[in-house]
Parts: structure tokens; C-alpha cells; sequence
DNA sequence: GGGGTATTTAGAAAAATTTCTAAATACCCC
DNA sequence: GGGGTATTTAGAAATTTTTCTAAATACCCC
């Protein structure tokens, strides 16, 4: 939700493959997980974080809930490191 | 110096404040803990944390340590987004 | 409904981060 | 050199984050 999350959801290494994983297609909770060495319970909890900052959404469908990369919340990041480096140009 | 330490470096909403603050252009060490409610060795901490990540560098003159903001590596972010979020326009 | 798979929640342990106080370093200028 | 200001370093306390195990929920399909 709020832009501070949203940085500090980016600051995790596993949340930020996580966000590659999904850069291809929506996966589901299941299957981000075997990309890890870690629990399942652990995974939930970064999906957690990236769903709460607004970087991903899920889909369920039958037994399985899908995760896809939110690309808006990207943009507005983008839009703060423009303005730090200041916006002239690009 | 690496990537991850950039993210973790961004991630903190102190360390985003003390670089709007250095927008603008140098201030010293002082003239930014005077921005924030906290010690000058706690804001030496967060300095030596986007020094460290590259964000920002310093230059020493009289008794004095300036710092600026470095903008190389906040270019290096937004790259990652863009590629991110697809890099098709933009 | 009941067994089965997928995922999350709860609670606790381990690890990392943030903050402070006190002391150290660095450099100025008389 | 010595007193003074600016900043950092060291070490400890408080807080937050990450991870795990065990249990709970959710939904499928026979």
C-alpha cells in the first residue's frame, strides 16, 4: 500500500526473485517455492509482504493460487528514482 | 558496491530523506543530522550505509565532511525496473 | 462427507537492523 | 602544542525481520 512498504518489500533478495520469476507469466505459490531452498510457510510470508506493498496480485483458481507481477507500483518507484536524480532526460 | 545493498540502502525512509535532502547539493554530516530527531552518531550510521552502497560520496574540506548524492547508482536501480516491468517503452 | 493436495497462520527461535551513550579520531585555528 | 568543533567508532539495548515447525484453513474431487 504505502510507498515506504514497497521499497522495503524491493530490499529482500528472495522477494526481488521472486518478482523475476513472475516477470514471464503468473506462478503459482507452489511453484515459486521448489525455486527456493526454504519452507513453504516462508515463502507465504515474503508472497505476504510483496502482495501487501502492492507488487504482486493473486488469482485462484481450483486448488491453486496464482501470483503476478503488479507493474504499476514498478512505475511509481521509477517515478521517485527520477526525481532523486533529477527528471531532466529519460 | 553491490546491488543488494543498494535496495537494502533505499529501504530505509530515513537514508530516502537524507538523499531528497542531498537533491539540492552537498551538505555536511551535521547540516543533515540537524534535519532528524536522533544523535549525529546515529546519522553517521545511515551516511556510512549509502556510502557503502555507493548512493552517495563524500568530500572532506576544513573540519567538515560533505556529502553528495550519487546519482550513477540510482540509474542502475531504474534499470533493473525497467527490465522488470518489461523495458518496452520507457 | 472424507481423504488429499495447496497454501496460509501462529508462535517461537535466530539473525539483522536501528538506536543510544560514551569514547575516540580528525582536523581547525590561536 | 592545546582547546574546540565535527564526525565517526565501539559496544550494548531495543526493535524488526527472517526463518522454522506445527497446526489450521481452503478447496478439490471421488
Amino acid at each position: 500500500m504505502s510507498f515506504a512498504e514497497t521499497f522495503k518489500a524491493l530490499s529482500d533478495p528472495v522477494r526481488r526473485e521472486i518478482l523475476t520469476l513472475l516477470k514471464t507469466g503468473r506462478m503459482s505459490a507452489g511453484e515459486i517455492g521448489s525455486h527456493f531452498d526454504m519452507t513453504g510457510a516462508t515463502v507465504s510470508y515474503h508472497l505476504n509482504i510483496l502482495k501487501k506493498a502492492d507488487l504482486v496480485y493473486e488469482e485462484r483458481e481450483k486448488n491453486f493460487i496464482y501470483y503476478n507481477l503488479n507493474t504499476s507500483v514498478v512505475e511509481e518507484i521509477m517515478l521517485w528514482l527520477k526525481d532523486l536524480r533529477g527528471d531532466n532526460n529519460g
